[in-house]
DNA sequence: CCATTGGCATACCGAAAACGTATGGGTTGG
DNA sequence: CCAACCCATACGTTTTCGGTATGCCAATGG
């Protein structure tokens, strides 16, 4: 059963002529004529009512020529699939953020991608940050929306912007008077940290960022997300040291103020698996890269 | 694109192994890895990413399996669809019938007909004496149950019974009350006549009949059909000569009586194109024999 | 009645494609 | 470090396909 017997059928079958159909494929009357015979000879009954003007579909040949068209069809249909997905026309980009990012970038970028790709499916996978390597090298999300950085050998990754740090408190905090707070301010006073460097690396920054300042700021909780940090903050609990777009997601009661004298920033990073070469990976930077700039 | 082919890229990507899929295919390993290359040379781009225990899926190779395995089965189900016509278990068959034939034949022919070929559509239509040539002959039926037989070269015709005539009178004529009609009392009576001779043989055996018993009836009209020589008969034009099948169809207010001494009858023969090669229409001739013979 | 035309089938040959065997090269696991 | 596994490449052989030449049959026309 070969797809070329099959194309050939159909074009004999629509030119009721074996003669017209070599014309119109462009090859010569007698081999088409035997492939037809062979068709004719594996389906074990004739196809074709030969007249003295031409060939006319039996009843099976008929029942052939339904199915056998759809299979063309669909035999095309799926190579021209398979090229739009491989350039980016089509196919699906599994997006994963970390919680931090998402009111800063995804109302922007979303809309951006659906006029970038208007093809693609879209998904969108909130990240944690015990999981987000994971996620990507197991291909569930195509590409990862992180802060900070993933470090991982097999994952590529594109830095797009960086986030100032600020400080976040209950709006009733005194510092909440300053409209820039000085790194000395911070000294002795309570810390809500996100996990320790050695689990993660989210907090590896702010803890550079105190040492050289030669700030000391006892941990009074330990949390995984950013959202358990600013419900620490809020009940009280102490500090935290925040990129500034976190507080597009603080809930009211919390106020961010710049770190006066501290130029340290957290990485806005697009990561992906290195031996991913789907071209909507390129796309979704070019998009992402373009909302970052205009926060 | 190569029917070959993406049967060969299926099993690859089920098998998801080059090897593995060889084993199954019951070929050697590397034609059938250039031949997945080729594909990919052919979509133009990758369809598996090559690991260093197996292949797996591209999303554009994803995007392909889908379509080429409907594809595959399309095909191969077309072929299927193809053999199943030409042996009579599936397809369509379209019957003519005859209306003095209808009430007789049908009503056990159909059921034992949908008995006898499950699988297959069937389509009843009537016809008329004038255009039944023409629907055989152009295919619009495949079979046709016809009484008189049809005499034409193309036609083939098989008889399957045959009908007594019988006379067809209002039921207050006087010759209603006998059991059966001698021909002489049928002299110079009134008939209702079918087309002449020289447009259809429908009547032809009816003057045999009469010159036979050298009885001369006036022809009170010539009609077309038999529904037509019923309605008049009703009317007290004339009386009718029709096979006794005919009775069944005929509305309140007509008996029909036999002919004492006239042993002629009428042929029901099935008639079907010399070139149609249909298993169906030998199945159907089976039936029409069965439901024919039990009148 | 014969010649011509139109259309499909058959025969044969050259070319292309596919298959098998042998082999190379990379990675994994003991 | 060697063995096992798996895919890729190379090359010779075989199969299949397409082209040309030609035959056969029926319908057409003078």
């Amino acid at each position: 059963m070969d797809l070329r017997r099959l194309r050939y059928f159909v074009a004999v079958a629509e030119a009721r002529s074996v003669g017209k159909a070599a014309e119109r494929l462009r090859m010569a009357q007698p081999p088409l004529s035997v492939q037809i015979r062979k068709l004719e000879a594996e389906v074990g009954a004739p196809l074709f009512r030969r007249g003295t003007r031409g060939m006319d579909l039996t009843e099976a040949g008929q029942a052939l020529l339904v199915r056998a068209s759809e299979a063309l069809a669909l035999a095309a249909d799926g190579i021209e699939a398979a090229r739009a997905v491989a350039s980016g026309r089509r196919g699906r980009l599994s997006v994963g953020y970390m919680f931090v990012l998402a009111n800063a970038i995804l109302p922007r970028l979303i809309p951006e991608l659906r006029r970038s790709v208007p093809g693609v499916d879209l998904e969108f996978a909130e990240l944690s940050a015990s999981t987000r390597e994971a996620r990507l090298l197991d291909r569930s999300v195509t590409v990862a929306l992180c802060m900070p950085a993933i470090n991982h050998p097999e994952i590529q990754l594109a830095r797009i912007g960086a986030q100032p740090f600020m400080l976040a408190m209950p709006i009733r905090s005194p510092l909440a008077r300053l409209s820039s707070v000085p790194m000395a301010k911070l000294q002795g006073r309570p810390l809500i940290a996100l996990p320790h460097p050695d689990h993660g690396p989210a907090s590896s920054a702010v803890v550079a960022l105190l040492r050289r300042h030669q700030v000391v700021m006892p941990i009074a909780s330990r949390v995984e997300t950013v959202h358990s940090a600013m419900s620490l903050v809020l009940a009280g609990e102490g500090f935290a040291i925040l990129p500034a777009c976190a507080q597009l997601g603080a809930p009211r009661g919390i106020v961010f103020r710049p770190l006066r004298d501290a130029a340290d920033s957290l990485d806005i990073a697009v990561c992906w698996r290195r031996d991913s070469h789907s071209p909507l990976i390129r796309t979704f930077l070019k998009c992402a890269e373009k909302v970052v700039a205009a926060l």
